[in-house]
DNA sequence: AATCGGTAACTACAACCGTAGTAAGATTTA
DNA sequence: TAAATCTTACTACGGTTGTAGTTACCGATT
């Protein structure tokens, strides 16, 4: 299982942007920034990208004149990874308390709870994986 | 609503011991620290300890010779608040999908999914929050 | 060919983090 | 009181992060 490289918060939302449209040159990536407001200074971009590249969380391809970027993981896998960093930090990596938080605290409506208990629903009658125990 | 200071990986470790025991002191979290397989040299558990109270997540109060410390802010709130960033960063802010991404992700045995579904039950008979909409 | 304009590469720098070593002050002990 | 000890305070140092300025290169334009 190869581990996946640490992504820092900035590095994240340029992740998510080369997720969504990659492959992708830098410029592009800037415009995209600028679309959704995130507007930082072009070459901060094009440093995280470079740290990206270095850290193999991207790579890249000359094409033309620039470069393509593309991820070298998924945005899943890297979830994942961050999801499971963030329960055993915080509900000593077992789910149930993460998600008895999450019930209990964070208000959620009539709607949610139906969908909520709509995905349990479905993963009792179309279990996609092994069941423990 | 006072902004809770950023707690670090390490620093978070100590948090939990604060509390845990608070009021405590660092000798007292250091001997906690290497009760739970967690050996830092003492020096750094002071260190982070010290960082802590620079940012206004402890306060300290001199008890004879050595300080007592303890939490500012709650686990609970620090859990919310930690929570919630996460769900932004990972999935956009909305509970659902982050629900989704665990229940179909991370391989729920029957129990969990029972428990889980109990967990729902209690809040449509039990609301402890205003629903919304 | 010399120049210009766009890219990428290198450099910078302060704050934060993990990890400690060292010094300085207070307290106990010889 | 001088020495040993405990505890906090200050210093250090390399790595990461957010943020960007500066430089060097390469293809396009004059």
């Amino acid at each position: 299982m190869k581990s996946l490289p640490r992504i820092s918060e900035a590095e994240w939302e340029i992740m998510c942007i080369v997720w969504e449209r990659s492959p992708i040159t830098a410029n592009e990536v800037i415009e995209c920034l600028s679309e959704r407001n995130r507007a930082w200074h072009p070459n901060t971009a094009r440093t995280l990208l470079a740290r990206l590249v270095q850290k193999k969380a991207l790579a890249h391809q000359s094409q033309g004149r620039a470069y393509e970027y593309r991820a070298l993981f998924s945005e899943k896998e890297c979830i994942a990874q961050a999801s499971e960093s963030f329960i055993a930090r915080f509900f000593d990596g077992s789910l149930t308390p993460m998600f008895a938080h999450f019930v209990k605290h964070q208000h959620l409506s009539r709607k949610e709870l139906a969908e909520l208990r709509g995905l349990l629903d479905e993963m009792d009658n179309n279990p996609n994986s092994p069941k423990k125990k």
